[in-house]
DNA sequence: GATGAATGAGTTTTCATTCAT
DNA sequence: AATGAATGAAAACTCATTCAT
């Protein structure tokens, strides 16, 4: 009866593919404006196959949202393990963590685009998500800057919560503006400027 | 037919209260999940009036859009003029600076909202107007960093571009995290934070 | 309270100016394409104005071809008068009637136009009342096609219904392609071969 | 949701189906009076299908404009073939080809009562088209009339553009008045009345 | 499992007409 | 009488989702 391929795969690979298609689509027009044809089209399979795979559009863009957020979980950005801040001095630990972090975003640079550019005043709790996220990250950094704190590298006033504020906006702004460009970055210049504005900024001897 | 109110009004306040009930719309419901309808319910009038004055949706939220950026653009954020330059030291000049960028982001922080969350990922080219603008509020930063370092108030190696880069992800994230919730932000708190982590950050005595 | 003129004039000249207005503006765009605001803004008046002079964009439109008919019932076309059959040959009185006719159409042609390009098929009952004109004209054919036949001008077997109809058909067809386009007609050439076509064609000695 | 039938048909089949559905409503009620939602009625589908199978309104009335010219286009009506122009005398081929023409136009009456009725006046370009096939008639016409002056059938001074216009003109009355009706006409009468009348009217021997 | 034709609720938009000033 | 802002019923059109094949 058909016309296409009708080639069938195993329920996780078309899943992924259709993941992948999606996330094309979703790139190319944002949210609202990708029709499920649009994405359907791009898999190259049916309208019936897609929501044989997931529930419908709010579905997959989920989907797609939760694996940004796993990936950022699993990559656990910018806390330093205590042993690592044992044997290094500040500057070093920055620096690891900064460079795990955006190579981390590098890596993974089409599917944050989704996330910052799309997720963000979406309705159905996708911001809600984000936002959370962001919360968790906070605290991390907050956390950070407590060591730090202890071991005198930061000064004693720091106003350690809105010092994390400032941090995550220039890692976010940075990423915004360099990784998610089509232009390959300099990774090592972004890490750079990042750790020597950070450790001055929250420096002892000011 | 039936009659509702009949309120004549002149087109210009006519068209100011249905740009003050887009606003409110848009910001309980987002730009997608708000319908014309929404709007002219909040504004009381018909929908044809609405048309009357305002092309469509897209048009209601371009104004808006336009608005917004207006308003900073006549706020001319963060450009200290040469007088104030000459006349103060570094730390009164970002403090004055910053103290009006957010003092105007705090009044206005309805149509902030709006435009951060909203414009951006929005298909119709707003993302790009609003993008435009950050570059030009980049370029202001960049050259008031030129100076610093010409006054030696920055450190010689600056990477300023990407300086200019951090210093606006400390003010959109400051922003975003408390200028846009419910609470009242105590502004010199945030003032004197920014302050403090962008001279240490930038400071010629590392 | 008001920009225009506001000028007073008799009911009589409003309308008429209204109704040029409206003639001129059916003309541009045809019945259904033309807004009631195209008509008013053509007449230099405000909405108001019109629906104190018109029941509506029905009305108007009523009004035209109420005058259109009119003018072709006063013009009776195509009907000799006895008296002058009674004098003249055939081929007098025929090139006298044709003249009359093509002279009236052409004096009236913008309307003639609105009447064959817009009333027909127009749900209206337009269409109605324009074919029972048509009905009449036909019988005003048909009792000159007698005459001609008594007279021994029209052969015997003459079918005098369908020759009417055929007569009609030449009439409308000469108008709509040389009466109602920009160019001037040459009315002579058009009743010559009007009136030689119809009299060879009813001749006796075929 | 509700379900209806979803009879599931071939993507021609629907179509064509939804042209018939379109010319009844259209005959019915006109173009502009017909809704989409008459349409889709009288189809027994959704409104839904109905654009997935044309644009709008406007395309199925475009479609259905180009049915009707493409039938005539085929069916050459008028235009006798050299090899007939020599077998038979003039009356055989005029009697042939008029006989042809109005056996097209009652197969086809009720697209061609659309294309009279409707067609004419409607903006969007479609009286262009249909004047361009009448342009195209008339040539042929013409192309007849200089072979029978040529074979001493029609007189010297024939004013053959002209008398193309009468011809065409002839056919167009008789059509609307006897083929369009509900009334089963008399070909043979029509016919025969054409031909006299067209013969005598152009004959030598006046 | 896959297909894609069919569905229809939900939105946007238009424009003849009304009526407060 | 004149004005023009306001009205809202009436269309047209979209697109996520369903389901017969």
């Amino acid at each position: 009866m058909s016309v296409r391929n009708r080639q069938r795969l195993s329920p996780e690979v078309r899943r992924e593919q259709l993941l992948g298609a999606a996330t094309r689509a979703f790139l190319r027009r944002g949210y609202h404006a990708t029709h499920v044809e649009q994405i359907v089209e791009e898999a190259g399979v049916s309208r019936g196959t897609f929501y044989a795979h997931f529930e419908g559009k709010h579905a997959v863009f989920a989907a797609l949202v939760d694996r940004m957020l796993q990936i950022f979980l699993d990559a656990r950005p910018a806390l330093p393990e205590p042993e690592v801040l044992a044997l290094h001095d500040a500057e070093t630990v920055l620096r690891l963590s900064y460079r795990e972090v955006l190579e981390t975003f590098w890596r993974h640079r089409r599917l944050l685009r989704l996330l910052l550019e799309e997720a963000v005043g979406l309705e159905k709790g996708f911001a809600a998500r984000v936002e959370e996220h962001f919360q968790a990250w906070h605290q991390r950094v907050r956390q950070t800057l407590d060591l730090f704190q202890e071991r005198g590298v930061a000064h004693a006033d720091l106003d350690k919560d809105l010092a994390a504020d400032l941090v995550l906006g220039m890692v976010e702004r940075v990423t915004r503006r360099h990784l998610l460009g089509p232009k390959k970055p300099d990774l090592d210049r972004l890490v750079e400027a990042l750790v020597s504005f950070e450790l001055r900024g929250i420096a002892s001897a000011a």
